[in-house]
DNA sequence: TCTATTTCTTGTCATTTGGCAAGATTTATC
DNA sequence: GATAAATCTTGCCAAATGACAAGAAATAGA
């Protein structure tokens, strides 16, 4: 049975109607993962964004030394939506893989590009997710610059623990900007 | 004499009618600043935006041990807009300080969001431009992560030469994340 | 021009974090 | 359940960066 309580809570406030929201929700389309696939591809044009209904995902680039540093983390409710590719319909520059069995509310770009330009509430629900990524990822460069890394691990452990207790150490490690050699350490210094 | 060169430059990829960008362009009204002069406040919320006509700026924010980091800075050109704050009617956690006098092109939320609403090029124009702004944020922070202070001395100092020459060390320093110290140390090394 | 103030540099030393490698532990696969 | 593979921990030492303070240099005001 498909029960869009994850839609309906990513667009509780928005301003629709009752036929705006339906026209909305009619446009997402469940999809399913299995555990370890792509579902963005570096190098390829992201077409379509999603909300998690179900399992866990990350995003990683690749850096020039060649080790892979984790941009987010994806659990139920969270949108999976790399911005740069999806709107200025550029080659991505992250890979977007399953770490665990999934399924997603899928919408396509023409989809969403429809809605955004004839539904006024679509598009203040779509710029104000925006804003609120923006405020986000600021909010965590700040961190990394005036934080150490216990203490971003700690505030992660607190806002976000669902993260800590799924992801693979060395990803989160990455996340944080720390090796996992240190990171390892900062955890046993923690639980002591 | 008003030269609106500086605004047609900032919209050159948006696609407007003639009389679209007119429209555009006429939203816009040149303000001056005199160094020193706060633009936006933190705890204010932000009723306009800006683009640099003339002059340099800063943005920056205190954390919690009292330190002010610097978080861009805003040369001839360039957009001023701390878009948390201007979209979400939310409090500025951020500072908008004159570096020199300064001359800029303002346009009110209102108007904004007007043309953000009737035009289709302008929401456009203005997705991309949020887009970027997050895809730069994005890029600096993996910078962070992944590179020493010193590749990310000398990537500022190619790509932004201007913010060098103009910004006392100390601001460059925590809009790099190192202290002041390292940084000289920094700038020693290199031109040797 | 002459102070006063701010900014920048430099020395010394401490702290944080990284790099590498070995071993322990957990997880996956047959 | 046994083996292989991946993940995590730990020890050792090096490199990067920070903290503090003193002095030099640049800049701003009077």
């Amino acid at each position: 049975m498909e029960d869009k309580q994850v839609l309906i809570q990513a667009f509780k406030n928005a301003k629709f109607s009752k036929n705006e929201l339906e026209k909305v929700l009619a446009s997402f389309e469940l999809v399913h993962f299995k555990k370890g696939e792509n579902i963005l591809l570096e190098g390829k044009t992201a077409k379509e964004y999603y909300y998690v209904n179900d399992g866990f995902l990350r995003s990683y680039v690749t850096d020039y030394k060649g080790n892979d540093i984790t941009t987010g983390f994806y659990s139920k409710g969270k949108i999976i939506l790399d911005m740069t590719s999806f709107f200025l319909k550029r080659p991505s520059d992250e890979t977007i893989e399953t770490l665990t069995n999934c399924t997603c509310w899928k919408i396509t770009f023409d989809r969403s590009q429809y809605l955004f330009h004839h539904y006024e509430s679509y598009r203040e629900a779509g710029r104000a997710r925006l804003v609120g990524a923006y405020f986000n990822l600021k909010k965590r460069s700040i961190g990394i610059i005036t934080k150490t890394a216990k203490e971003r691990y700690i505030e992660l452990l607190q806002d976000q623990p669902i993260i800590i207790q799924q992801a693979p150490l060395k990803q989160i490690a990455s996340y944080l900007g720390v090796t996992d050699t240190s990171l390892s350490r900062i955890r046993k210094e923690i639980t002591l």
